[in-house]
RNA sequence: GGCCAGGUGGCAGAGUGGUCAUGCAGCGGCCUGCAAAGCCGCGUACGCCGGUUCGAUUCCGACCUUGGCCUCCA
């Protein structure tokens, strides 16, 4: 089954070919760590965590680098304003990144580079671009000459003469063309900087990504994706400064980037000031429902977050976890889980995560109504490849059991046995009230009464 | 203003030139002491107007409308 994915630098779908079957690369634009994450930035992450599972299937080596930018002004402002080095923010909110990611069920990818680990590799990028005449050093900074790169505004589709048009920023003076942007700025005194042939000073914003893509995949890589909104400038950026500092070598060769995601129908953005954070997410709702959240919609697609989604994205894995709860002494079959085809094949059609899910709901039809071992496998293993179902049944429908009294539920479920015994059902009826008001769901079964923790 | 992507049933959300998405919610029935779960069934969905076609939600054009980018942003 080959994999298709639309290309951003195209505009369609393409059949998916690695430059080396034997080394597929990809690279994901991480966070600048300066604060927490919010929801809408764990949709890249868990997106390209699908397809880099999906990728792994296909090819033996698949090498996917999420970045970690931990240099930048967002930073210095943040360590200046508490009066600390920018190592103690930097250190601090990559770890809460790495957690937030870990607890939507986002594997580690295989390396993640930090930009300050990078500073030689930026400084000779830079070295690079203006030998080749494709930046310049002006007032102390190092600029990218967009004049020198004829294809500039090819992935974003947009021409030159507009941009300068259309300019809403005011032109530094030093800068040759409006659209210049900047390699390398001076630091003062108190700010971070590195020693260069330019200065002490620090790595513009998009350089990072190049030299670090460069240094860890290779001068022309697969897969560069990151959310639609850094299509431009930063990847448009990327391509002029890679693609020049390697003699005109394709940086990447698939483009792709996820929607937004929204909240109340703009955009979520830190300025905008309309964020949940991944942080306090998870420790309000079941994480797995978070992240069925975020592949329901299609990637590309604009997705709306609300509460009640949260709700219909439990109650969508309360269904499938009341399956594998009734199969629990279905034994496995020995060896890896399969992946169904379907389920494989939609996500092999440009990432259909919506359809991937139909698939698993009629999977789950399948084992409930089948039994199977060979149904609950291809539930598990479709779920698998999304990253979901991970939980056990019984501890996903008691929520973990965190916040209920379980000897209590126990004491009133034995003493609602003794009244359904006696025919006291007013008695039982009671006792149900009683264990609603703490949030406990009772199904009577041919197994006995069983509970559940009532949708949060 | 320029560039780009959308508008599908109560909500969410795939998809297709000519039977069916799927999920959640709702309604009726079966089952149950009653519930819950499960099962069976139900609701004449494709923004608007033209065009192409034997036939368009699906192709083409105009219009209305929503969102994203053009400044930091996943």
């Amino acid at each position: 089954m080959s994999i298709s994915l639309y290309n951003s630098l195209s505009r369609r779908i393409e059949p998916f070919t690695p430059l080396d079957p034997d080394r597929v690369t990809m690279y994901l634009c991480g966070p600048t760590v300066y604060n927490y994450v919010h929801i809408g930035n764990a949709r890249g992450p868990v997106v390209f965590d699908v397809l880099a599972r999906l990728l792994r299937r296909h090819y033996p080596n698949v090498v996917y680098a999420r970045n970690i930018t931990d240099v930048d002004d967002k930073i210095n402002t943040a360590a200046l304003e508490q009066g600390v080095e920018i190592g103690k923010i930097t250190g601090k909110f990559a770890q809460a990144y790495r957690e937030d990611m870990a607890g939507l069920g986002i594997a580690p990818p295989d390396l993640e580079p930090h930009a300050t680990a990078h500073i030689g590799q930026i400084i000779t990028m830079i070295e690079n671009l203006i030998a080749g005449g494709h930046a310049y050093a002006a007032a102390d900074h190092v600029l990218f000459d967009v004049g020198s790169y004829p294809d500039y505004g090819n992935l974003s589709g947009r021409d030159t003469e507009e941009l300068i048009a259309g300019s809403r920023v005011e032109v530094a003076p030093y800068k040759k063309n409006p659209t210049d942007f900047v390699l390398w700025k001076p630091s003062t005194p108190e700010l971070p900087g590195w020693a260069s042939p330019w200065g002490r000073g620090r790595p513009g914003w998009h350089i990072e990504c190049s030299a670090m893509s460069a240094a860890h995949l290779g001068d022309t890589i697969d897969i560069h994706a990151g959310g639609i909104d850094l299509l431009f400038p930063h990847h448009e950026n990327e391509i002029a400064q890679s693609t020049c500092a390697h003699g005109g070598k394709v940086f990447a060769r698939w483009w792709m980037h996820n929607g937004m995601l929204t909240f109340d129908g703009r955009k979520m953005s830190k300025s905008l000031g309309n964020v949940l954070l991944v942080h306090e997410l998870l420790k309000l709702h079941p994480p797995e429902a978070l992240r069925l959240l975020l592949l329901r919609g299609h990637y590309r697609q604009p997705l709306d977050w609300s509460e009640g989604a949260i709700t219909q994205a439990i109650s969508t894995l309360d269904g499938w976890y009341r399956v594998l709860r009734d199969l629990a002494e279905v034994a496995m079959p020995e060896g890896a889980l399969p992946v169904p085809a379907r389920v494989e094949a939609a996500l092999c059609d440009d990432l259909n995560t919506p359809q991937a899910l139909a698939e698993l709901s009629q999977l789950a039809d399948q084992a409930r109504h089948s039994g199977s071992a060979e149904a609950k496998a291809a539930l598990l293993g479709g779920g698998m490849l999304l990253g979901l179902l991970q939980q056990q049944p019984e501890a996903w429908l008691k929520r973990g059991e965190s916040s209920v009294d379980e000897a209590h539920v126990e004491d009133l479920l034995q003493q609602r046995r003794a009244a359904r015994a006696a025919r006291d059902f007013a008695r039982a009826d009671a006792i149900r009230v009683e264990l609603t008001a703490l949030g406990i769901a009772i199904e009577d079964g041919a197994q006995g009464t069983r509970w559940s923790v009532l949708k949060q």
